[in-house]
DNA sequence: ATGGCCCCATGACCACGATCAAGAAGGAAA
DNA sequence: TTTCCTTCTTGATCGTGGTCATGGGGCCAT
């Protein structure tokens, strides 16, 4: 707000940085040498913070760029036919979101903001071309979506083989785990998704979300206050994530 | 098994050639030029088929190569914990096998042939270096990850949001287009996997595919004969497939 | 404040598909 | 052939979670 003129020019500087970006580490440039991440950084684009609800790329938009979030959260969700929508992902900061659009001329879902967010937009070609130079880039892209292949066949087993206890159980221990290895409280932390979006997530029911999460709470393993979470008894969560065909 | 030794040494070249392979069109190196299609080509590694029920690599076990199919057919599955075997994907000929292992050290499950079968290895390493001098190469590699994780979020809505018929006929309609795009009958085929495979995949018990597939062969939508499958009325299949919300 | 709207919680009922059980059909090896 | 074992089919029953219905509570705009 009392931002002199070169007071912003710094901050927004700072904004898009990789080097000075507390993400680094976990983004894509994390392999890069310091030299090469200034190639990098340059061809970064800058984005207008989204604000909750917003749209960061609609369903069917031509594909132009994959995104970094640097902060906030979002969801994606895919429209099918005149059928319900689906929500496949939801992205936390230093993730990569619209790898899947590159193989058609357009984005398959709608990725919303679910709270103010800031992304860093990386224009698809120039990624392309900069890895044909870099080649720690062209790892890291490689393995940023082998393993958002790996986590899509967890996601599988999640929806094909897992009660509505057990899913809920893994959302929240990987939701925790999501949230440590960025440096917030595993055990504290405030969802950005309603009910809704968790049941769609999930494939459950918003109403069963709602009776599991308080059946939760009376067992004592989470204590829940509308999006404030507290994790009490985060090995049973494990647990009860990882137990095989309960009968 | 007359082969002569001249004989067999010229179909043996034949099989490793991409230039001469019937799937150079659906395959990896689908946008070479003839000369560059020459440096892939040296670099892929002959392999003795498999015989059905043979492993091309365990979970767990270290990634080296991904595997591109060639003919015969194989299914990906992960076994979690203790707990029970999770199906998570049929490959077809052209298909690419092992894309998931790339940003971990071992493959995340155990790819087995589902007939007689024969792969072309693809070393990582070499195929990632010569992707740096070949940028239809990488662009190809780029599409075909993002092409199965677009071919993933299908599956998670298939499991969270469609009925067993939903689920058969997706399962029918999908197998048939990729039949069709390989130069096979749509209407017409074997299928290479057992019931309990088709459910496991599919999210259901054995019992509830063989009971779906009774009642489409009585709905006149399907001839099934054991594992021969004739499609009767692609158009309903297709329409029962996409419809919404079942009720 | 106060209305209007989502979001969330909880109860009653029901259906889809899992599970249990048994038997038929197909395939491989003697 | 016969045997053995796996795969597939069909029937009966049951349970999880979806659907429908209602009411409370939070949040924003006026």
């Amino acid at each position: 707000m009392e931002d002199t003129l070169t007071g912003r020019r710094r901050s927004v500087l700072q904004e898009t940085r990789c080097q000075t970006c507390s993400l680094s580490s976990l983004c894509l440039p994390l392999a890069l040498e310091v030299e090469d991440m200034d190639q990098f950084d340059a061809i970064i684009r800058r984005r207008a913070p989204l604000k909750k609800g917003e749209a960061l790329f609609r369903q069917g938009s031509p594909f132009t760029s994959v995104f970094a979030v640097r902060s906030g959260s979002l969801k994606q969700v895919t429209t099918e036919g005149s059928g319900e929508d689906q929500l496949t992902n939801f992205y936390l900061p230093s993730e990569l979101v619209g790898l899947d659009g590159i193989d058609e001329e357009h984005y398959p879902g709608t990725v919303v903001a679910l709270e103010t967010t800031t992304v860093c937009e990386i224009p698809f070609d120039r990624l392309d071309h900069l890895s044909e130079s870099l080649p720690e880039l062209r790892g890291q892209l490689y393995r940023s979506m082998s393993k958002e292949l790996r986590d899509d066949r967890r996601m599988m087993r999640l929806l094909s083989r897992k009660t509505a206890d057990q899913r809920l159980a893994s959302f929240f221990t990987s939701l925790s785990e999501r949230f440590r290895r960025r440096g917030y409280s595993p055990y504290s932390f405030r969802l950005s998704m309603s009910r809704a979006d968790i049941g769609n997530y999930l494939g459950l029911a918003v109403e069963t979300v709602s009776r599991i999460l308080g059946r939760f709470q009376s067992q004592g393993l989470v204590a829940v206050s509308g999006r404030e979470v507290n994790i009490l008894d985060l090995p049973a969560l494990t647990r009860l994530a990882e137990e095989e065909g309960a009968h």
